[in-house]
DNA sequence: TGTAAAACAGATTTAAATATCCTAAAATAG
DNA sequence: CTATTTTAGGATATTTAAATCTGTTTTACA
């Protein structure tokens, strides 16, 4: 047995449920001006209508989307996909600080602790960030189209293991 | 307003409460063959102790400590800490799959997505792995005591921003 | 022996994340 | 102007992780 009593059952993602829905709407809303249905898009990703309906509004409180009361109504992405990053996606759902300082709980956020995998801790975090920024939503419509893998030249460099 | 109506408060750790404390009371473990009592050793850490008995007792399925009953007893260190790596008590607490294969929830565990930020997922995950096999709690033990930050020579290719 | 101190193991409780429900407000169409 | 369709937003329920409690077993020592 591999699980202790206290917990610990599935993989943890890096990311809350919600932001991961967040993204996985974005990249199905369309690229016109077009208004799509919360309804229509939780059918399609399988998801709770009235659950998704929330994510969707927060995106809207955080600008990314608009909304549309309605017969015709729905909700739009308010700028062309290649112009909104995952970062912005992920800093809109998560808020200001993704993720802990530490990975061992050692310090609070913003304190400073002092274990040997914190500045390693660091550059991950540096690069995850980087990489959130340089990737748009329509990277990832691209993606889902066309399933190939382009490698990011920032992270070849330290990928031999 | 950052947060959405659905949840989304504190930054997320990497790590369940329980592999974090374990890595916590597994530092302030005795290296000579002496039994630490885990009410001490709770007190210490300022956690409830029936909770940290239960990850010890974990730890001792998995291997790592080993626990006598009754007066003078406790728990110990099955191994000296420098042969004890973080990797091996994350896996000994979050279990052989310590994240979710993919960032934006696409693909199940073992799965294929194909998402753009996919390989650079996969990347860090493996600089991580790396970092938490050539960590051993007696690193962590040395850097309590002298807190000097060794950069780690692998990822300070990546550094710059 | 018998008593006290400790880990052990299961059940239970609490809190947080996730998901659902329900009524109101806005916009369109007839 | 009324009925219908949609989002808005608060309240509530469910599930999972985190923490606590209760009693049992083992060990040392008097």
């Amino acid at each position: 047995m591999n699980h202790p009593q206290p917990g610990c059952p599935h993989p943890r993602s890096l990311f809350h449920a919600p932001t991961r829905y967040a993204l996985q709407a974005l990249v199905r809303m369309p690229g016109d001006g077009t208004y799509r249905l919360a309804r229509n898009l939780a059918a399609e990703l399988g998801l709770p209508g009235p659950f998704l309906a929330k994510i969707l509004q927060a995106l809207c409180h955080a600008g990314l989307l608009e909304s549309l009361r309605g017969p015709t109504g729905g909700f739009r992405l308010t700028r062309a996909p290649e112009h909104i990053t995952l970062r912005e996606v992920v800093l809109a759902m998560e808020g200001p600080e993704p993720f802990e300082d530490c990975l061992l709980g050692h310090a609070a956020v913003g304190e400073d602790c002092h274990c040997p995998i914190r500045p390693a801790w660091d550059v991950l975090q540096t690069l995850l960030t980087r990489v959130l920024a340089q990737t748009s939503l329509r990277d990832l419509q691209a993606a889902q189209s066309a399933p190939n893998r382009p490698e990011d030249p920032d992270l070849a460099v330290a990928a031999p293991v």
